[in-house]
DNA sequence: AAAAAATAGGCTATTTTAAGGCTACTATGG
DNA sequence: CCATAGTAGCCTTAAAATAGCCTATTTTTT
């Protein structure tokens, strides 16, 4: 499954599909789904189709037993010890390095 | 990474900063990333709160490079040649199985 | 076949998110 | 230390998600 070649829209869809599936590998109805994560119906519809909100995600994902994945796919950005020498011990907090020089009355842009 | 033993506030935040680590890995601004996907700022910095849409987030995953870590988080659901021969071929499209009989005068239940 | 369960889709009200702008705070580079 | 860029936070308006309910369709069971 090439993700790069697919709209947003279209892999959000691919996604409830998965869910979908996992679901009805469970056996459980979207209605049990609903219950035991307390949200709505509609709200397991609308994942399974593709839409939602994040948190809702989470949720569903923890009832259909598959969170760890959730967790490997978004990796833990590990600070390489080669960065640490270069920034004293400090990861970045900011992105950066693109500061232009202060403009002085010189410099006759027009 | 525990994540059945965090809130699905916490699991939403902790991708929210793992998003964040990603981008300044990057080395790329909020301003930037909310450009490159067509999004607004504030989204880009929800996201990074845990919060938003599961559209915003394939978006900003795609800009940061892990999209196929997304498609690798959430299986898709094989079909075993186990379940093919029970089913003759078709695999489940509803869950079910939890049908009670038809109620009759004779049930007492009370 | 009929009956029942599961799901899709619509509708209204409420809540949350998205967009855009603006200010305050703070890390970063010079 | 200073100037500036990056980010957080708040505000308003518009769009989307959510909850709850109801009806129609389709799958599954009997």
């Amino acid at each position: 499954m090439d993700f790069y070649s697919m709209t947003d829209q279209a892999i959000a869809t691919e996604l409830g599909q998965r869910i979908r599936s996992l679901r009805l590998r469970r056996n459980i109805t979207q209605q049990q789904l609903a219950t035991a994560t307390a949200l709505s119906l509609n709200v397991i519809k609308s994942l399974e189709t593709g839409r939602g909100k994040l948190s809702s995600l989470v949720a569903v994902l923890r009832e259909l037993g598959a969170l760890q994945e959730l967790g490997n796919c978004i990796p833990e950005a590990t600070v390489s010890p080669l960065q640490l020498a270069r920034r004293q011990g400090r990861q970045r907090q900011r992105a950066s390095g693109q500061h232009r020089p202060p403009h002085s009355p010189d410099d006759d842009e027009w």
